[in-house]
Order: C-alpha cells, then sequence, then structure tokens
DNA sequence: ACTATTTACGCAAACGATGTAGTAATATTA
DNA sequence: TAATATTACTACATCGTTTGCGTAAATAGT
C-alpha cells in the first residue's frame, strides 16, 4: 500500500541510501553489477522517487502552469492539448488555471505561483489585463514565462502569436472584395495587444480602401455574454447598420448569429460575417460561417517547446522572440457574395 | 528574487523557525502578540511555504488531477470547468493529463501518479478501458479516485454521471414519435459502462415498440475520425440505410452531417439524427441540432466535491456511490418530423 | 510560601532524495 | 616496492517545513 522509499530498497538490497539513488540515476560511481541489481529490484518494488523530495532538493518541480482565460474554448483547448503533448514527452506535468477574465483572479493565481511550485509558466492573458506589474514581479521570481496568443509587450519574454495584423487586413479586404461598405469591428475589451493588432489590420484596410473608419463601428465587448448580445443587437437595429462584421473572436460570431436570427436578418444578404475561429463546426452552420483559423495545436505545442528549451537548459531568463505562426482565411457563406 | 524562507523570517524577527511557523498556522503554543508580529512581517516580506517541503513533512499534495480522454471537447472543457472551480475554492492545484483514448497512455499516466504527486483523481476513462487492474492497483496506493461520466463500474468509489439510460430511452423514444422506423445508435467503443447504458435504453425502447433489433444498426465507431466517417457513410450508403441516427456522442453527430452533405441526404427529411452533445452552436447548425444535453459543468463540479469532502476528512477511502445528474432533451430541428 | 498548572517559546528529529566528501580496497605506474 | 590513481561504495549534511517534546517563566491554587 504505502510507497517504497529509497530507505526501504537500500535495506533490501543490503546496501547504503546513497548507493541506491546513485545507482538509479546511472551515476559512474556505482559498479555495473551492483546498478544491476538495484534497477531490477526498484523495478520489482515498484519504486519510484518521491516527487516532494526530489523537488525540494534539487529545487526542480518538472511542472508548468497554463494560465489561460477560460478552457470552454476550441482555441484555448486546442493549445492546452498540444502543450500537454510537449510536457508528456519532457516528462513534464501541466497544472491548469482559469481567469475567466477576471484580472485579479490572474493576480491572485501569479501569486500562488511564485514560490517555486511550478519551473514555469505559459500563459494567455485575459481581455482586461492592462498592466502588468504582477507579471514582472513574477519574472523576478526567476520564473520564466512564454505567452501564446494573448500576450503582454511590455514583458520580455518568448510570445507565440499568429499574423493578427495581416489576418486582419485580409478578412477585411475579403469583405470589401464581397462588397461590403460598412464594416463593423467587435472587439473583445480594448487592453490586449492581439485586438490592437486585428484592430489596426482592420482600420489600414479600411483606409487603404478610402472607407471611412467611423469610432461607433467599433464596439467594444465583454465577457459577460448577455451584454455583448445587447450591444451587438443594438448595433444591428435600426436603419444605420453595416453590412459586414468582422468578429475578433469565435463567442461574437456566435453571438451575432443569435441576434441576426432574433432580428431576422439574413447572413450574407443583408450582412456579411468573418471571424477568428477555432470551431469545428463552422462548415456545418447555417450560413456556414468564414473564418479565419489559427493554428491553435501548434501555438500551443510551440509555446510549449520554446519554454523548455529554455527549462532544459536551466535557463530562467528568456529573451525577447516573436514567433509568428500563421492564421488561414477559410471563406464560406456567411461572408460571400450571392452571385 | 529568490524566494524568502522561514530560516530568514525568523532570524529577521528574532525568534525560532519553530515559532514562526507555528505562528503562522495560528498554533495556540504561540503568544498574540507574536503571532500578529510575525503575520506582518511575513506579509511585508511575501513569505509563502515552498510546497515541496510541506508536502513532504505532511504528506499532502494540495494537488488533484484530472484525467480526461481530451480537452478540445466541450464536455470535457465544461468539467474541467467545474473542477477547476472547486479546486480554487478548496486552495487546490489541477494537474491535466490526456488520455487521447489509449488505454496504453491511461495506464502510464496513472502509474506516474502513483507516488503521491496528488491527493487524488479524477477521471474518465478512455473508450478501450475494458481492464481496470490499473485502477485497482492505483486505488491500492491509497490515492482516491472519482470517476465523473466514463466511470469503471468495477472499481469501487464515487461515480457521477448522467442519466444516460434514460435518456437513451427519451431519445429513442422521440424519434420513434417522429416516426422513425429504423434507428442505428452510433456507439463509441463498446467497452465502457455508458456506451452500454446508453445502448440498453436504445434497445429496450426498440423492444417496447415492437421494433426490430438489428445488429448491423449498431455501428461501432472508434478514434478515428477518417474511421468513423467511412462507416458512417457505409451505413449511409445504399439502399436499406436507416431513418435515424441516435449517436452517442457529439462528435459521431458532426461527421454524420459532414456524411450526410456529401452523400446528399437531407436532414431531417431524410433521415433523422440525435445525439448525446454539449455543442454551443448546435442551435445554429443546419438544421439545428437536437441534443441530449449533459450538465457537464455540474458533473464536474459535483465530482470535485465529492472528491474534497473525504480529502477533507483526510479520508482516503470513497465508498461506493452513484451520483446521477440529469440530463436534458432540447429538441430542435434534425429530429422532427415535418408537418 | 510551596507546589501545580499554564503560557510561550526553542530544540531537534523527522519527511525522502541528493550530492559532497570521505574511505577502504584494488589497480596502475615509475 | 612504494607512491599514486582508480573503483565502488558509505556517511552525512542539506533542501524548507512541521511537530512532539522539553523548559523557563509566569500564574494559579492551597
Amino acid at each position: 500500500m504505502a510507497a517504497v522509499n529509497l530507505k526501504q530498497l537500500a535495506k533490501i538490497l543490503d546496501l547504503s541510501i546513497s548507493t541506491v539513488s546513485k545507482a538509479l540515476r546511472d551515476s559512474h560511481e556505482i559498479g555495473d553489477a551492483t546498478k544491476l541489481r538495484v534497477l531490477a529490484k526498484a523495478k520489482e518494488m515498484d519504486y519510484t522517487p518521491n516527487p516532494f523530495a526530489s523537488g525540494l532538493r534539487r529545487n526542480k518541480s518538472k511542472t508548468i502552469a497554463v494560465v489561460v482565460p477560460e478552457v470552454a474554448n476550441n482555441y484555448f483547448a486546442l493549445a492546452i492539448n498540444g502543450i500537454e503533448r510537449i510536457a508528456q514527452e519532457n516528462d513534464y506535468h501541466v497544472l491548469i488555471y482559469l481567469t475567466h477574465e477576471d484580472i485579479e483572479k490572474e493576480k491572485g493565481i501569479m501569486k500562488h505561483l511564485e514560490n517555486k511550485r511550478v519551473d514555469g509558466v505559459l500563459m494567455s492573458v485575459t481581455m482586461n489585463t492592462n498592466n502588468q506589474t504582477h507579471l514582472s514581479d513574477f519574472q523576478q521570481k526567476g520564473i520564466p514565462i512564454v505567452f501564446f496568443d494573448r500576450t503582454c509587450h511590455e514583458i520580455e519574454t518568448a510570445k507565440v502569436t499568429t499574423d493578427d495584423y495581416i489576418s486582419g487586413i485580409n478578412a477585411t479586404k475579403h469583405l470589401i472584395e464581397n462588397e461590403c461598405k460598412d464594416i463593423a469591428f467587435l472587439s473583445l475589451g480594448d487592453d490586449i495587444s492581439i485586438m490592437q493588432k486585428r484592430k489596426s489590420g482592420y482600420l489600414e484596410e479600411l483606409l487603404k480602401n478610402n472607407m471611412k473608419t467611423k469610432p461607433e463601428r467599433i464596439i467594444k465587448c465583454g465577457n459577460d455574454d448577455e451584454m455583448n448580445y445587447d450591444l451587438i443587437k443594438k448595433l444591428l437595429s435600426g436603419k444605420n447598420k453595416p453590412d459586414g462584421i468582422f468578429a475578433s473572436v469565435e463567442k461574437l460570431a456566435i453571438t451575432t448569429y443569435q441576434v441576426c436570427r432574433e432580428l431576422n436578418i439574413n447572413i450574407p444578404n443583408d450582412i456579411k460575417i468573418i471571424c477568428f475561429s477555432n470551431l469545428e463546426t463552422a462548415s456545418l452552420l447555417s450560413p456556414s460561417l468564414s473564418t479565419i483559423t489559427q493554428p491553435a495545436y501548434n501555438i500551443g505545442k510551440t509555446a510549449a517547446e520554446v519554454m523548455f528549451k529554455y527549462l532544459d537548459k536551466n535557463k530562467t531568463y528568456i529573451p525577447n522572440e516573436n514567433i509568428i505562426l500563421q492564421s488561414t482565411l477559410h471563406i464560406r457563406e456567411s461572408s460571400q457574395q450571392i452571385v
């Protein structure tokens, strides 16, 4: 029942604790015959080192934390998938923490992680993270952070993202090519860099096409789905409504679909929609949804790989680096001009 | 930079290490004045106990593991959401492990967890878990398991599920009421209890309505999406195809939709579909998808609550208990007889 | 005033693994 | 052959916390 420890193993083998320990770690100080004997007995008795003892002694947790706003979200779920894969390959464990877009919760979580419980943190900040002192404080404790998707550009470290600016341009260009004259941008908050980039792409492309950029066409949505519903409903009610919508995140596109149902607005006849999304069922929606799809799995995988590249070398300092993976545009019915 | 420890704190306060430790844990052995002084300094110096040291000493990890087949799955993502919430409330940490429906990986993960890294495990077994020795072995090590959704009935412990049998009946009954004469059941593997129950409900209801139960109408799907696609395509090709489909899990319904697109089969005119699903966009699909929706968040939450009920009391033995939360039937277009 | 009890603290031994410094015994070299 | 190096092991301190036990001083009881 109780787990075997080195002491018991040593007694049975009639060796000292340190000999057994070294034999298991394949130290050159131990003779081959003894090594084999120890290894065999260890396997037989199902010995595995106590992670707390080695963690304490070696100051290594063999654990990373993933801090994300949500997990019930296709993008983050896929990213976690990629992270977990690499962690398993590196014999690491993955702790998961959800902020639910609450910056106070994010701060609390980082505080909790400061005491060397983890060797590194992979994170996507909340939509409200406009202040990074809790993150730089955390780095000060000597634990590396790698950002993915929602980065914090003030923090010096590696960041894995997609080409948000270019994708913003492409999505907007696509809507314009499909005869949209008045495109609204649905933003998730205002603070995080990813939103700034997507919005910049949107604004740039409008200007390039000599289209007006109107502040009232940039809708700042939030974490409350009902409020978002109301905001979008307000946008789409009345005469002066846009004829194109660029949703910066999946859930805002879904809400837009729901609003359109209620208001009896036809997609794509009355309004065209495109959004950033990893929705599996995008092509099965009515109408099928045009998306900019991020390589979520690979983003997570890459972020983890970068982290382990440094952890392997026992480097806690990760220099600034921007790794950009390309998103792909999937044109479907929701954004197409019907000919 | 380096984390403060008790020794440093004690030196600054000119107290012994044990006094400081006891003061922080609010021991009755320490005077109130000293307690306040210690607490203030600890806060000032941002002291947090080293989790490895306390874990080692107290033989408590303050961590639970969640072992699930996938995370990029609405059901499991929501369940994890519920688990994480309760864990945070109990000041616990959550490790996540994905089996990807691979029983060998499941065994490996359990092996890794045997050494007291976690105080308990919440799990949903793989679709291939037909043998439970790795799970009973694990229990023998004194670490409790609580199952949710995909349980292993041979293992004595608490299990949180939905009313799969009743839901199987209800879904089948609904299809029959909508004029289906030949209903196929899409199973995910064959081994796990949840499938047996859903299938039993399906079979019972067929019998009750004097309908034949044909083995070839029970399709044993697997983890490979392409193979599933082929299986379903085969089922729906040719003349002798069913007029109703009961998919036991979400992804099989999605695949069915895709097959129907390819084969130009109209849902619900040619074939009606219902499935177990937590898909957010079920109502936006074309046609909207009828679902049996499990209270995924609450299932995760409840499983975690049960676990902590025992962990709080330092009980590692959890007696058999079946907690059943009700699923709800959402009738939409995919299963309705058009009048 | 003298013992009995309580209060408030310190000492030191765990928890289990690791790694440095030592030590016999054997092997190598000049 | 004596000095040196190598081999194969053991002893012990250490990581940071926790906790049982000991103890001096203060308080209470008779």
